[in-house]
DNA sequence: GTCTATAATTCGATAGAC
DNA sequence: GTCTATCGAATTATAGAC
């Protein structure tokens, strides 16, 4: 790898971390620069603006989470039921969120605040994530477990919200994540089937 | 009223009303002045400075949601069952966040933003409300509804992370707030109790 | 590619007239 | 109490040396 492509991740991966814990109104380019190890000035070399690389945290956030999720998804047997897939779905988005990348967190915590010009250009993206969790609800519609009187897109919504909403109020000290990502499965799986039984 | 309490209150609605529309980042003090009628600079006559301003934003955001809250709790006859009353909760919650109110709105998408100083002064109201909500779950958990192994910290930060988030996705154009609040009540009290016969 | 130095801008905050 | 005018701090962005 060029050592540009180096340096652009180092300050990609400095950029997430830095948004997750600071938030999008008080994380400055110098924070990002110090670590990742270059002078403010040099970032200009990499990105064309604090926009355009916000932007970029924006849609590795989402791309990551993706990724872990249909991984963990996909991994599944193929006899697996639609609870089982969405039970994986949501422990690994969750976990994604609190422990395991810091991108997926990023994007939680700053979607809603950045301008909107850069909004715009990320909706695509959230759009093509919210297909596939769609999908999976249809999954549980098709095999008649959803709840009666569920709006799907309703649904979703307040299933991401609340996964999302984690990043906030997670603290580990009171107790891991793993245990937030299970206990997020059970009752959100509840919640959209109606039925504690439904979940394996 | 004395015209100095009127116009500081036309600050503060015209305050909650950018935070909500605007997120922390990007509501400038100028956009708050012109909604309010005034300049910018006399705003300093009713408020020290921004962050005093938002630090009150999320005082009245708490304590609006929660008077409204413990309105409609209070206003079910005496022998309301738990879960009645965790209903008309979640449902008046989610109906502050979305439509009646600007202030909870700006507590909600702006509370994980602002900067540390300012989060540590309204961390008490927000214990405080939590607590209310604790009880609630308590009272679900002492009538047995409680699905077996949630923890009631998490299984709370859930629904609320579910019902804050509504502010980020909201669309009236897809129906209407107290549609959205409606299946909140019945989707996240599904996830409580893992039953939908639960819910009167 | 990265540095140092600095320009440009934005925005919160202050001063003083009215 | 509010206005106009302006200051000052912070931070993004650029220029040019190395």
């Amino acid at each position: 790898m060029k050592k540009s492509a180096r340096t652009r991740q180092r300050i990609l991966d400095a950029a997430a971390a830095v948004f997750r814990e600071h938030g999008y109104a008080n994380a400055r380019l110098s924070d990002i620069a110090a670590r990742a190890g270059i002078q403010t000035g040099s970032l200009y070399y990499h990105f064309a603006s604090r926009e355009e690389l916000v932007a970029e945290i924006l849609r590795l956030g989402v791309a990551t989470a993706w990724g872990q999720v249909r991984a963990a998804v996909d991994a599944l047997p193929d006899e697996a039921s639609p609870t089982e897939r969405l039970t994986a779905a949501i422990r690994t988005h969750t976990m994604a969120v609190l422990e395991i990348d810091d991108y997926a967190s990023a994007q939680a915590r700053i979607v809603g605040q950045v301008p909107p010009a850069i909004a715009a250009v990320h909706r695509d993206d959230r759009r093509a994530y919210g297909a596939y969790w769609h999908g999976l609800l249809v999954e549980i519609q098709r095999a008649g477990l959803l709840a009666d009187g569920l709006d799907l897109f309703t649904a979703r919504m307040l299933c991401i919200g609340a996964m999302n909403w984690t990043a906030e109020w997670f603290d580990p000290r009171r107790g891991t994540a793993a245990e937030v990502a299970d206990q997020a499965a059970v009752q959100l799986l509840a919640g959209l089937t109606g039925s504690p039984d439904a979940v394996p």
